[in-house]
DNA sequence: TACCGCATTGTTAACGCTCACACTCTTCGG
DNA sequence: CCGAAGAGTGTGAGCGTTAACAATGCGGTA
């Protein structure tokens, strides 16, 4: 810094003021400044910046070390959404999912300096482990459960189950069936409380649901199961993959989809569409979560503001093959 | 620190070399010092260290923004490693895919001050945009041109896709069709030129092949093409997704897969296996590809080295139900 | 006893930047 | 023609840490 404002004939201070864009620097003075920055290949250095004014512009990501399409897809939206704001972005992986993995992920990006986090791991654990946090970083978290108070921004998933339910309902072939994802996942339980609250409001059976891991794996086993029982007419699966593996078993077992069973994924994968047959799902606007993380985040973090604020998308149900049979059993 | 220090009754010199394990230190000061960091929640500040020590142990990836499986998979392997050798890691998504952004990836990671990037887009551009690059920061490459000379980290995309067509024409059905992955991307053009080889040593045909973009859409439409030319009888899609979206439309165009026709897809993605049918593919140990590509970035960073090394790892053909047949047509 | 060597600790000066303040030179109204 | 306001610029301090060197105290050896 001062190699350039030795060339340029001023001050360092002066040349602080152009790279802060102050409006109390004469133009031409301010371009003979950039000139020399260009020449010399200056690069301001964040870690002085940092230092002094205590801000490092970077916000921390504590992700799932999985390739799972919904938070890879999140990630995205927030990487972008960040850049946008010219904020870095830090990202740990969480190495494994109880609450000690969660704390230390925290602390790591503390020491390194983020000025906010947000935690793309919507499992209860995490939650958990946030909500006895050190509360002098600002956090948000996606699909944090409503009642821990953290600020959140979260996908309405019940009211999605809810409709997929009710959108299976309206076959007129009697209860729906479930497979859900892990247990310790919010997003499961929004969404077999919204399966519950649709077959509850048309007043038919609940039948017990199965419980899978979001693999393809775990959707193929509890296909191997449902396809067996012959008054299993519709399957309500807890997301996209499952429901492949779904798929899968009842084609094995000669169970015709949709024809003789009915099949509703969740998140609206971009291959649904080209599943045999193509899945009816529930599609989730990822990005834009992740792009409403981020704005709730530097809300917190530029106006040491408090209000744990909680966002709501709504998710869109996208009708295909799977759920729409030709004729009735 | 000064606080800590005065806690312990000791210098701030003193805390900070128990920070860096300075072997010096008697053991009972050390004891001393710790307990005042957990009293006072000391946190070092990594903005000041970076400034004095002028290394931020950071590095930078450049992913792109899409949610593509391989790419996700190498950034996890990337995470995973950089967390192992106490490195933080800095994300920036590809805007787009041209050589100006690459340019500019790599200058806002190198504003933020890191020490190294790892590129996870695996573009001709990208490599391009990377040759004329300042060479003053390390950089690896996943799936770099050899040509190119910078250090990367390549899966031998022409070896995985010579096994698979070899695997294919080994039914006998004569030669095999590929749908190929976009132009612009390394590991499209080492699949094609696997395939290539693979029929030109078989001494049968090469029939043109169709070029698609990764998406399941793609290799639908291009499945709409091949499946109306009775004489397509193999198929070697260029990715899993492809080869979803190929099935997709043979089955619609009522070719039964394997029977009449063979397909063999790409990368392995977790859900291959319960495909309609299960899906032979090749499969590439991503998070192996990540973890090396963070060793030898800290090698170049911890050794002043230069050496544009390249690793390669070996891909791996995995026959399931879509390329074998019970009946030959 | 005198002195060397080592383990342990303290002191001072950077690192590159921004902030607060001081200074100079215009410009303009009275 | 003088003084005040404000634009434009420079000076010095300090952010929290580590590196280099200096200083202290201890045990052992000549």
């Amino acid at each position: 810094m001062m190699d350039v404002a030795r060339l340029a004939g001023v001050s360092h201070q002066t040349v602080s003021r152009v790279l802060n864009d102050h409006p109390n620097v004469r133009q031409s003075t301010r371009s003979r400044v950039l000139w020399s920055m260009q020449e010399l290949g200056y690069r301001p250095n964040s870690a002085a910046r940092t230092l002094v004014t205590g801000h490092s512009r970077t916000i921390g990501v504590i992700g799932l070390d999985s390739t799972l399409y919904g938070p890879a897809a999140t990630m995205h939206g927030v990487d972008d959404a960040a850049r946008h704001a010219d904020y870095r972005v830090n990202t740990v992986g969480l190495a494994s999912i109880d609450r000690l993995s969660v704390l230390e992920a925290v602390e790591r990006l503390a020491t390194a300096g983020v000025e906010g986090v947000v935690v793309i791991a919507p499992l209860s654990s995490a939650s958990e482990a946030l909500a006895d946090l050190p509360t002098d970083i600002p956090t948000v978290v996606v699909n944090a459960h409503p009642e821990s108070g953290i600020a959140s921004v979260t996908v309405d998933q019940a009211d999605g189950a809810q409709r997929a339910t009710e959108h299976l309902l309206a076959a007129g072939r009697g209860t729906v069936w479930h497979v859900a994802g892990p247990a310790n996942w919010s997003e499961s339980k929004g969404r077999v409380e919204g399966w519950m609250r649709a077959l509850d409001e048309a007043k038919v059976d609940v039948p017990p649901p199965l419980t899978g891991d979001w693999s393809a794996r775990s959707g193929y086993e509890a296909g191997r199961v449902l396809a067996r029982l012959p008054e299993v007419t519709a399957v309500f699966a807890g997301n996209d993959h499952m429901a492949l593996g779904l798929l899968r078993a009842l084609h094995e077992f000669g169970r015709a989809v949709p024809d003789e069973v009915c099949v509703v994924g969740f998140d609206d994968i971009p291959e649904a569409a080209y599943f045999t047959p193509p899945l009816t799902t529930v599609r989730q606007d990822f990005s834009e979560v992740g792009r409403r993380c981020v704005r709730l985040l530097i809300g917190q973090i530029e106006s040491t503001g408090d209000a744990a604020e909680c966002s709501v998308v709504m998710p869109e149900l996208v009708v295909r093959r799977s759920s729409t049979p030709n004729k009735v059993p």
